[in-house]
DNA sequence: TGTAATTGCTCTAGTGACTAGAGGTTCAAG
DNA sequence: CTTGAACCTCTAGTCACTAGAGCAATTACA
């Protein structure tokens, strides 16, 4: 059993980020002291695992709820976990696809100019206001 | 002069996002009408139409302010253009490195499982819940 | 055992870039 | 002159936190 400080510390979640999480419905604490501070076991620092690994994948805190409902209930079939998995690949490949995109107009933005000139001149400056010079749509 | 609405067709910005940008401080119209209502000139809208790419190259609000404010300086130099448009780009090529991390785990985990086993076999939730089964690192 | 420092608690509000809705007013067409 | 569309302001909601106020509990050390 230990605090929220050390759970933060052990998982690398920040105190408030835990609590809120809590509020969220996706970790509650096993039991409290007398003084009203949250206590946590094992069960708990795994769950919180899976939250922060699900987060840094970019999942929802909605699609991490139902991985944990899954996760709770082994005998369900795996479907919807995939589901979710698939969509959120596809999502990171459109996102993906886009910031290329961006790469490449904004490459050729910054190379136009060497910051010597005065903003009157200025490519980047141009290039924003019409948007007729840009190669790539967006 | 023309009305709100049609400066929304014109550029393709919605209405309330127009009046949120106006709040922001990057357009403002040129008068009111008697009974309060905006109305828009030409340099509103190539004003708004800069706003727009901008945003659509993922600049925030307080850059796209800052390099408004140096197009309507066109005397002084364009450095600090080009900085914002630098660290954009910076920006987006972090973002793209680690959505293409994500990409590689993601494929991983979706493709271990094809939808048909039950849930404690998955390994969508097999490789949430532990971490070490991840190839690289995020 | 006393006390001071640290950590914890709840609650509210702020972030960015909008979006939605309420409740009311003005404009343009017929 | 009336109707209906478009406009106005203001507030609150979105997402995933983060920051701060004001207070209570725990822990470390003398």
């Amino acid at each position: 059993m230990f605090s929220i400080g050390e759970l933060s510390k052990r998982t690398g979640v920040k105190v408030p980020t835990i609590r809120y999480y809590e509020q969220m419905g996706l970790i509650a604490p096993l039991e409290r002291t007398e003084g009203n501070q949250r206590r946590y076991g094992k069960p708990e620092l795994e769950q919180l695992g899976f939250i922060k690994h699900g987060r840094e994948l970019g999942f929802s805190i909605d699609a991490i709820s139902s991985l944990i409902a899954l996760h709770d209930h082994p005998d369900r079939t795996c479907a919807e976990a995939t589901e979710i998995a698939q969509s959120q690949l596809a999502d990171v490949r459109a996102k993906i696809a886009k910031l290329t995109a961006l790469e490449t107009e904004l490459t050729r933005l910054a190379k136009a100019c060497d910051g010597d000139g005065i903003a009157g001149d200025c490519n980047v400056l141009a290039a924003l206001a019409d948007h007729q010079l840009c190669a790539a749509d967006h």
